[in-house]
DNA sequence: TATGTTATTCAACAGTTGTTGAATCGGCAA
DNA sequence: TTGCCGATTCAACAACTGTTGAATAACATA
């Protein structure tokens, strides 16, 4: 395997510390540092710091929402002629970021903390989401108002709300779940929270939506 | 009424501030700006930035305790003999956020939207939140138990987990649904956030723990 | 009134921040 | 070799950061 460039090594950098410790906690001599280049390449290649952090936040972003997409369709196709289900839904929306967590490039983990912090930020936050995401989100809300042809449009978007937060939860993998049971559940067990995601997202789509 | 001390000043608007844009990425000298006072003013009262930090976190804490807590033990009265239903339960827990982000006080929106923020933050955000809540939360994770005596410990702790997330996202009122919807959602109609969210988080705790 | 204590401001510090322009390196073409 | 050009580093800037000690104000007590 050949050795990432080092612009490539500073969205790395930045990637992981953003992740972890926000925007703002993170200065561009930290990141320059765990790349192992000078401060002033980050500039050179990327421009302002907001910018870095855009990059970092758009470099996967298309690959992300080409699987979440494709997984998707391929619902879509095994149940027609009928609509897919909200189970095939919700699983076709959460095992991409799954797989994309047990890759071995753990890049993928910090990239994802990323999106978590970005989600939950007033501000800036939702724009830069929609921005990037809400195209691909889209095709999942027409998706499940087919599998759900009688449900009020608001209250399909307020259950994705709840499934987003839940979502954005997890992927933000603060450990609190560890310290509050007592070590019964592991924050970074991915397998196991999207296996009590789903069932349990699903289930609040079908009581909410009445169906 | 009469009129908030400065110390009190410094804390109302370290918590918009706070809750707004995060730890690092507010200053010391905008919160004496937004409260009228000297730089050197919150040093005196509170010490280091960060233990303004935590004064504002740990401010309205006891109260919010007190009146879920009150919630569920009502819940359990009324239910008794019989151990209170999830809905119960789950209103309890949810309900008295509403009713503090209702008040005239606009201090306990931006109280719970900074909540959220140490919520969703990685490193110290679990330790914060655990210091202040985990013990009201024990409190819900056991009246849990009673309501689903067949359930898996794990799960219940996962499905907390999924509740958590949505809550969180919630109260951070980043905005995003509003934008997603076209307009047909607000963040903040909270009682539509709540209206949702209870129901759906029911189903999904009966579902995945089998009941 | 005078005195002691608390609250508040003033002024300044040492360190850090993002950013920039000039200098240097590395490879590649002529 | 020479010249060129993108990549990288060096050195430094002005602005801002949290924090502190001294100075002043407000205020209660005696």
């Amino acid at each position: 395997m050949n050795e990432p460039s080092k612009s490539e090594r500073i969205l790395d950098a930045a990637e992981a510390l953003f992740a972890a410790r926000g925007f703002d906690g993170v200065t561009l001599r930290q990141i320059a540092t765990a790349a192992g280049v000078d401060v002033a390449l980050a500039n050179y290649h990327f421009g302002k710091k907001i910018a870095l952090f855009r990059a970092v936040f758009e470099r996967r972003a298309p690959a992300l929402n080409d699987a979440r997409l494709s997984a998707l369709r391929a619902a879509q196709t095994e149940a027609a002629p009928k609509p897919a289900t909200i189970e095939a839904i919700i699983e076709a929306f959460l095992r991409p970021l799954e797989v994309a967590q047990e890759t071995a490039d753990a890049g993928w983990t910090n990239y994802l903390a990323l999106i978590a912090y970005i989600n939950n930020s007033p501000y800036w936050g939702a724009r830069m989401m929609s921005d990037v995401f809400d195209e691909l989100v889209s095709e999942f809300i027409a998706a499940l108002k087919l599998a759900l042809p009688n449900a009020d449009e608001s209250d399909i978007y307020w259950c994705y709300h709840n499934l987003s937060g839940a979502l954005t939860l997890t992927l933000a993998r603060t450990g609190r779940l560890d310290r509050l049971s007592g070590g019964l559940c592991h924050s970074d067990d991915v397998r196991a929270a999207y296996d009590h995601m789903i069932p349990f997202v699903a289930a609040g789509f079908r009581k909410v939506c009445k169906q």
